[in-house]
DNA sequence: GTAAAGTCTATACCTAGTATAGGGTCAACA
DNA sequence: TGTTGACCCTATACTAGGTATAGACTTTAC
């Protein structure tokens, strides 16, 4: 299949698919005789492997350990399991800040209403601290 | 005061003083005869404003329009009120995400343990899927 | 034959800075 | 007076993960 099929299938865009490519993340298998990318059944299942690595907020550069972990069936996933874990820890890291961001936002929110003048924001009074 | 005196003062690095003057956020007030840029007190008020909003996340549009705002102390401020809500529905809507996500994460995690092969890992098979 | 749809490469753009190169300025000290 | 070191200047490239073009080529359908 050219590449329009595999972006239909994937649900990656076009642009998406060479810029993994670029980034030495995945490959076609083949080029036509007139230069376009052919690819197959496995490209899909890479690409979407990709793809779910993505939605996780893996990085490019993560995936890359995964799929060369990938290629050495018989040494140990612990490399894997740490990367989950630490991903882990950093998404947790980060909800503690957004709640934090939120509170304060809210402290802002409520801090003045609609029907005064900018000399008397509320709000703007807060962010002059 | 120098550019490297405010830096010290607002916290801010010189290389992101200048990057706020490009952008059209913030001026030096002057230029010494070696075309230093010259700040005085209200220079590292208006930075730590910006710097303040900074830490709430806020785009360097977003401070554009509201030191827009500002400079119109008569007008209404509900503009600003909108952008401080706005934020606050856009932290949230993240927060629930990055949510969905450990709880992905978690689930990856708990499926495999660190003494198997790469060819058994849990998590290598979740992500298959 | 030709028009439309699809594809190619290369390049620029996005955010909010950070890092560097290569040079100029200024104050203190020998 | 010379020079050393700290500070500053501009311009440019880089980061992550794409997205969006321009300009050209290929393929497909009628």
């Amino acid at each position: 299949m050219k590449i329009g099929e595999l972006s239909k299938k994937s649900g990656c865009s076009i642009q998406t698919i060479r810029f993994y490519e670029k980034q030495g993340l995945f490959e076609a298998c083949n080029r036509s005789e007139g230069n376009y990318r052919i690819y197959d059944a496995s490209s899909l299942r890479a690409l979407r492997f990709i793809k779910q690595c993505r939605s996780l907020d893996l990085t490019i550069i993560e995936i890359k350990q995964l799929l060369d972990t990938k290629n050495n069936p018989n040494k140990s996933c612990s490399s894997v399991n740490n990367l989950i874990h630490q991903h882990m820890v950093d998404v947790t890291h980060r909800i503690a800040e957004l709640e934090e961001l939120k509170l304060t936002l809210s402290e802002m929110a409520s801090a003045c209403t609609d029907n005064r003048k900018v000399k008397e924001c509320g709000v703007l009074q807060l962010l002059e601290e």
